[in-house]
RNA sequence: GGAGGGAUACCAAAGUGGUUAAAUGGGGCGGACUGUAAAUCCGCUGGCUAUGCCUUCGUAGGUUCGAAUCCUACUCCCUCCA
């Protein structure tokens, strides 16, 4: 028990209450029946993030220590509308798209998690059968007074921002998955704090032991400062390229170098209290701790052979400020030209670099453009297109031109 | 049901008849520097082969030589009272 225990509360944020904790730990140990962990996932954006990989390791450490994860698909809840705050509606998901972003989802997961302990629930099994006035009844097990505690309700409510009726079911339906489910202990964020707590309140009042709330910290984005999301576009994906995964992992402040580690990798304990004392005392250089991360982000999801590649691809471009091996090739064709000429502007549109042709002005203007290595200053240069030229925007936007 | 306030570019937020393609901040992009796509500094940030033209300040009309700015209607949001 004390082994379980230890491994449970590594890395959490909070558990509560943590007497309970150790009451079902022990009920579990003694009756030799697993206990049943709960996450809930927003079936709306199938797309897994680092982020979110934070709370899936926990539940990998439940399920290592035998335990149940329930994951309950919130096709029901994403139907109904928006719980963020945002003020754009969420477009209805069809049975069909939740499918769909499910499964993508689940594909995402077993990579982390461990298919055999996985129990995977729908919500709307058990919220669409509610009438009006079972919900009615839900609803009235919570004051108002209760629901403005939530923090974003709090502060959205105080700077005169939109809340809908609506919004305040979120919660309760997340709690009601809990009642249904019997669930022993449910897993987030921290920001998932009042909801987790209002499945606690809802079991109780529907006769049943309360769960008890583990939540994670989340972790900040690319700029350092918003938690991870993909909205705000600030995020590394689970299936994203390698090379994609380590460069962005490259743009992370230092700062937090040493909590993705700690909540986004598997280095183990001691190396990680190593590398926490090399970068403090000055004989690791942050650079090349960074890199370590971005090498050990990419091997974690697409094996070590993918992560060399990008790390050498890094060290090619970024570094050496040379051109990578392989480079996206544009067709274009001889009658595009004039002359075997293209107008610079032209070419860079062309070639798909920009967005506009002002940008294309712009970026030769900033110093931004390379054709074959060479610096472009004339924005009225015609080019001569040749087979096999590599044009250039920023360090990091290369293609190269096949002429047919 | 009544009274009042608001809607501006990717986001936040100035601007209340012409010098406004619209201050400022964030984001994004480029450059310099570097130890990395960290940090810091500088620049750019509606479109167009372009000393000009076109589109953009919630939507639709109107006033005016001229409107993001004034008027009318509509839509959406917020606050207070009931």
């Amino acid at each position: 028990m004390e082994r379980q225990l230890e491994a449970i509360q590594r890395g959490a944020a909070e558990i509560l209450p943590m007497e309970t904790l150790k009451t079902k730990l022990r009920r579990s140990i003694e009756s030799k029946t697993p206990l049943k962990v709960k996450l809930g996932l927003d079936p709306t954006a199938p797309d897994l993030h680092i982020g979110h990989t934070v709370v899936f390791n926990k539940l990998r450490d439940f399920q290592n220590l035998g335990h149940i994860v329930q994951l309950v698909i919130g096709d029901f809840t994403a139907q109904i509308g928006d719980p963020t705050g945002k003020s754009e509606t969420r477009k209805q998901l069809t049975e069909e798209e939740v499918q769909v972003n499910a499964r993508t989802y689940t594909d995402q997961l077993f990579k982390v998690l461990d298919r055999e302990k996985t129990e995977i629930h729908f919500n709307s099994n058990w919220l669409s059968p509610l009438t009006f006035a079972d919900v009615t009844k839900l609803a009235a097990k919570c004051t108002v007074a209760r629901m403005l505690e939530r923090d974003d309700f709090a502060k959205r409510y105080h700077s005169g921002q939109a809340i809908s009726v609506h919004e305040f079911f979120y919660p309760l339906m997340q709690g009601y998955d809990s009642v249904a489910l019997h669930s022993d202990i449910e897993l987030g964020g921290t920001d998932q704090t009042f909801n987790l707590l209002m499945g606690r309140h809802l079991q109780k009042e529907y006769g049943q032991e309360e769960q008890v709330i583990l939540t994670m910290p989340l972790l900040e984005g690319l700029d350092g400062v918003k938690k991870m999301s993909k909205s705000l576009g600030n995020y590394i994906g689970v299936d994203e390229a390698p090379r994609e995964m380590y460069g962005k992992a490259m743009s992370i402040p230092d700062e937090l170098m040493l909590k993705y580690y700690e909540l986004a990798t598997d280095l183990p304990l001691e190396e990680f209290k190593q590398l926490k004392k090399g970068l403090a005392d000055g004989s690791v250089h942050p650079r090349d701790a960074k890199m370590k991360l971005a090498y050990t982000l990419v091997r974690m999801y697409h094996g070590k052979e993918a992560a060399q590649e990008a790390e050498q691809h890094f060290r090619t471009v970024f570094q050496q400020r040379e051109i990578p091996d392989e480079i996206k090739e544009v067709e274009v064709g001889n009658s595009e030209l004039d002359q075997g000429k293209l107008w610079i502007v032209a070419l860079l549109s062309r070639l798909g670099l920009v967005a506009s042709n002002g940008e294309a002005r712009r970026l030769i203007q900033q110093g931004g453009v390379r054709i074959n290595q060479e610096k472009v200053t004339d924005i009225q240069l015609q080019v001569e297109v040749e087979d096999g030229m590599v044009v250039q925007v920023g360090r990091r936007k290369f293609a190269r031109v096949k002429l047919v």
